[in-house]
DNA sequence: GTCTATAGCCCGATAGAC
DNA sequence: GTCTATCGGGCTATAGAC
């Protein structure tokens, strides 16, 4: 199981192929036509990224082909892997492209001009929003960490734990500071995060409940609602 | 991709292949040797089982081949394919085991000689110990609902969604009764499954955050107390 | 850059001897 | 019930013509 995923253990390096350098050269002779390709090829780019995480997120790594993908974009299956040297590439990018949309995204705790309620609050919409535009982005996320991270582990490690875990060193100091209720901080952010990210998650759950084709923008409104309530009440100092 | 996984389309019936008609007509002749047989049958099955859960809870239904389980069984790939007819009945039977050791442990909300305070506190703490015990069966549950549920999804209609809807029935009675604040009772049960079912499911990621090997009854522990603080303040009806 | 062709492998499932 | 053998098919990735 793990040999097949990890017999390329060299460098992945989930970049463009064919790197910009190339580009700079040519420029200097076709800069217009050369110019139209680049756009064509990160339109096509574009493209096989956006239907590569619906599928990895409706069939998971393994069970999405890159045949199936090329099929979606309207490619050949080769002419795909002139794009994205492998499939693993392929994955990898469009983890790179999910975190960084995410990490665009949420805003730091950090600001300390702002209450806690109001930055809280914030997350909260912002993690939300996320999971409203981006289901898919948040599946394929959701998937790689239940499944043990096997693939994007590294990844996490560098880019999510140390927000997270400045995000818990907030918290500490917002409550040594008297500013919000002595929780346990950390299992205060697993909270956030896991009411959040589960409207991505578990929509298909959530819409069987509901009986809804899909999740409304309602829906949505009435989670953050509840959410911010829950959290403002938990950090809430007791009278 | 989908006609992979749906070009059987015939009543999977997930049961054992050889019924006990069989075991009932052999046990006038041979009743000693055949009950042996049949504990034989029934170790090795649940052997089969306890392994596929956890190589489908970290590889997902595609990632893991027949042949990993059997092998990390001890039996020929042959041989599992003589109890379990084909993979995908496997997999349902997995998901059968999930659903029947989860029903098992969650008690009904609907108890009405005790307070909603000590019910949902239930509720939770048999949440979090199904995450804690069984995350293998969380988690594979938790990809096949993230992926759509497309092969199990006739069993989650018939068997979850109307316990969530009874679930989220008995909130509104509350609220009418004045037993709790009027919150939105689809979403409060949709954030105390998300809280609870995250420790399962995202315990990688929560490890990495803690720097430990894996979630200790300590953590748990205090999970269940920040969850609980944060829906019993949801629900408390203020002054 | 896009095509055809195919290597090389793994997989699920079946057939049939014992 | 367990074994050996194998079929038929899908997969990733590469080779090479244009």
């Amino acid at each position: 199981m793990l040999e097949k995923r990890q017999k390329a253990p060299e460098k992945l390096v989930a970049k463009k192929p064919l790197a910009n350098k190339l580009t700079a050269s040519a420029a200097q002779t076709k800069p217009r036509s050369n110019t139209q390709r680049e756009l064509n090829r990160d339109k096509l780019e574009a493209d096989i990224l956006q239907h590569a995480v619906k599928m990895f997120a409706e069939c998971g790594y393994e069970g999405t082909s890159i045949a199936s993908i090329a099929e979606q974009v309207g490619v050949s299956k080769q002419n795909l892997l002139y794009y994205f040297a492998s499939k693993q590439i392929l994955y990898q990018r469009v983890l790179d492209d999910v975190l960084d949309a995410w990490l665009d995204r949420m805003n730091s705790l950090a600001d300390e001009s702002r209450d806690p309620q109001d930055l809280l609050r914030s997350y909260i919409q912002a993690k939300l929003r996320f999971s409203r535009e981006q289901p898919w982005g948040s599946r394929v996320y959701a998937m790689e960490v239940i499944g043990g991270a096997k693939i994007y582990g590294q990844e996490i490690r560098k880019k999510v734990i140390p927000l997270l875990r400045k995000d818990i060193a907030t918290f500490e100091k917002w409550i040594s500071q008297g500013k919000i209720a002595a929780v346990n901080p950390t299992h205060l952010l697993f909270s956030i995060w896991a009411m959040t990210q589960s409207y991505a998650d578990f929509s298909t759950q959530m819409t069987l409940v509901l009986n809804q084709k899909k999740l409304s923008t309602k829906d949505f409104a009435e989670a953050e609602k509840l959410i911010v309530e829950m959290v403002l009440a938990a950090i809430s100092i007791k009278a």
